[in-house]
DNA sequence: CTGGGGAGGGGGCCC
DNA sequence: CGGGCCCCCTCCCCA
């Protein structure tokens, strides 16, 4: 007996667990875009995938092989098994698709594409590799304005904010997932799109379930779970198949054509077309596998971005090592992005974005990412709402204001919000995180009556005092009612960036500190120190009562409270 | 079943 | 901004 349907009604469900982020247990980082998966799915899909999501919660993919635009129906086709075109002219995508394919060895949709090329005319434009085949060239993707759109799906509210087919056409980029020339919102806020390829309307899912977070800014350390292990599974992972099947030799000329050519035409492949992959087999299996140890190259290349993230997590070596601050939300720059997330992640450059909205360089690869991090983005300094993971601070306050932590209902109340804000607000906000100015001018006063105390600076609430003025503004902000900092991916508030980054490091299971007696990994120095004290047999907390020893203050302390109370 | 200890993990907060 | 410490919660094991 076998239930005719059964296999599609799971996918279908899958989809729309998808959708809503629930058990989603991997996240994969396509440029200044989060996508949310289901390991599983992704393992049994290809053995590029299967190899990435063993050991690693966060993935990030190169982005000379894959757009976030093209992630994205590659997404949706490993869920429904179909195929949603976008607003790309039709070649374009699917010379992006078949290189992103080839490169995450998704070996029926590689075929598929290569069909589909084949039957147009089209010859694949190249080894899978110039950044141009996978993406649309720099001054596409730069061209657009500084509006983030983040998607979500399901809610209909927020969607009349940004309909991507209101986006001109000729226009499209893998940035308009995130960018919107159109959009009406502010261009300081954050809005809730609309799913761009319609790809959510495919399977009955709302689709769009992806994070679109934006990693631009500085800090996207993405201290990928690769840094968690890099030992172990370094030989199996990130073993870049990049199989580039498709005949290098016929490269050139097509893809001159679909790279550079005006996408004027995209009318004819704007409307979503779908490609079932019943007529090419699409089977969750792991038919890649025979390919999956090719390219051995790259994946060293690879291995070596994992180090990278592992310097920065584990050791402090990058600017930030805490994970998915700010930058999950923050900035425009997508080229800034790409380097982060495919540059070798450079410790001193990491993080460092540049606004290239404007100026639209073209070779800004080469460019060096000097400006700093703080230069020019409060911009985007708002956050937005996402499904499948509801902010819990604020109830119905979705979105958040940054700066100053007030939620509000609605992108549109935000952005009203914002506008209140001068320039000059933000930066004083952003600097010192004061409540006002003239608070800030307060505390700055040199003439306050106990400067020459050694702990002067006095909180006015609740009388601590501080060596520094930095160290009071940071216990000023615990009075504060709302809390300056968001978790991006629950909306947790909290009073200090580097307790939300070491927060989202919980969400992300980032552990760098691994023990090397056990293994064991940790989220911080001090539970890897508290830890080695279990190999050591050290008990340094000792009961004045009872002489009992412990290896943890925390238990001793409460060791002491059985003495103390009255049971 | 219960109490106590060991230990993992998260948040607050000061340096 | 990271490190470190404190506090709390929780789970597990064991007597």
């Amino acid at each position: 007996m076998e239930l005719p349907n059964h296999a599609k009604q799971l996918l279908l469900q899958l989809n729309q667990q998808r959708a809503k982020g629930f058990l989603c247990d991997v996240i994969i980082v396509v440029e200044n875009a989060l996508f949310r998966a289901h390991k599983n799915i992704l393992a049994a899909s290809s053995m590029y995938f299967k190899s990435l999501v063993l050991h690693d919660n966060l993935i990030n993919l190169d982005t000379d092989m894959v757009n976030p635009t093209v992630f994205r129906q590659i997404l949706d086709f490993i869920y429904t098994g179909k195929l949603l075109t976008t607003d790309q002219p039709g070649e374009q995508n699917f010379n992006a698709l078949l290189t992103a394919a080839s490169y995450l060895q998704l070996h029926d949709l590689a075929a598929l594409c290569r069909k589909k090329l084949k039957r147009n005319g089209k010859s694949f434009a190249g080894k899978a590799g110039g950044p141009s085949v996978g993406r649309p060239p720099r001054s596409h993707r730069l061209s657009t304005a500084s509006v983030i759109q983040t998607r979500y799906s399901g809610s209909t509210e927020g969607m009349k904010g940004s309909q991507s087919k209101e986006l001109p056409k000729g226009k499209i980029s893998d940035d308009e997932i995130f960018i919107s020339s159109s959009n009406q919102e502010n261009s300081h806020s954050l809005s809730r799109g609309a799913s761009k390829n319609g790809g959510s309307s495919a399977n009955g899912s709302s689709g769009d379930q992806e994070l679109g977070l934006d990693l631009s800014k500085k800090s996207l350390s993405l201290p990928s779970a690769a840094s968690l292990d890099d030992t172990q599974h370094s030989e199996s992972q990130h073993g870049s198949p990049q199989s580039a099947s498709a005949p290098a030799a016929n490269s050139a000329s097509s893809f001159d054509e679909s790279a550079t050519g005006a996408p004027q035409s995209a009318a004819d492949s704007s409307e979503p077309m779908e490609m079932d992959m019943n007529e090419e087999s699409h089977s969750l299996s792991e038919s890649g596998q025979r390919k999956s140890l090719r390219h051995s190259a790259r994946k060293k290349e690879w291995i070596k971005k994992d180090n990278a993230f592992d310097r920065q997590e584990g050791g402090k070596g990058g600017e930030e090592g805490e994970g998915l601050p700010n930058g999950l939300l923050v900035g425009p720059s997508s080229k800034s992005a790409e380097r982060n997330l495919t540059n070798a992640y450079g410790p001193e450059h990491a993080f460092q974005c540049k606004e290239e909205v404007e100026n639209g360089q073209e070779n800004s690869d080469d460019s060096e990412q000097s400006e700093s991090e703080s230069g020019g983005h409060t911009s985007a300094n708002y956050v937005y709402r996402q499904e499948g993971f509801e902010p819990v601070a604020y109830g119905d306050n979705l979105y958040v204001c940054i700066p100053c932590g007030k939620g509000f209902p609605s992108s549109e109340q935000l952005n009203a919000h914002v506008e209140t804000h001068t320039e000059e607000d933000l930066y004083i906000k952003e600097e010192g995180t004061y409540c006002d100015k003239e608070e800030a001018e307060d505390l700055s006063n040199p003439n306050q009556s106990y400067a020459a105390e050694s702990r002067p600076f006095k909180c006015s609430v609740c009388e601590k005092s501080y060596k520094d003025p930095a160290t009071l503004r940071q216990h000023e902000k615990t009075h504060w009612l709302t809390r300056p900092f968001p978790c991006n991916i629950c909306g947790k508030m909290f009073t200090q960036r580097g307790t939300m980054t070491r927060h989202m490091r919980s969400h992300l299971g980032l552990k760098p500190f691994a023990c090397e007696e056990c293994g064991m990994r940790f989220t911080r120095q001090y539970r890897l120190t508290e830890h080695m004290r279990v190999h050591s047999g050290e008990k340094p907390y000792e009961c004045q009562l009872c002489g009992g020893k412990f290896t943890q203050q925390r238990n001793l302390i409460s060791h002491l409270r059985m003495h103390t109370s009255p049971t």
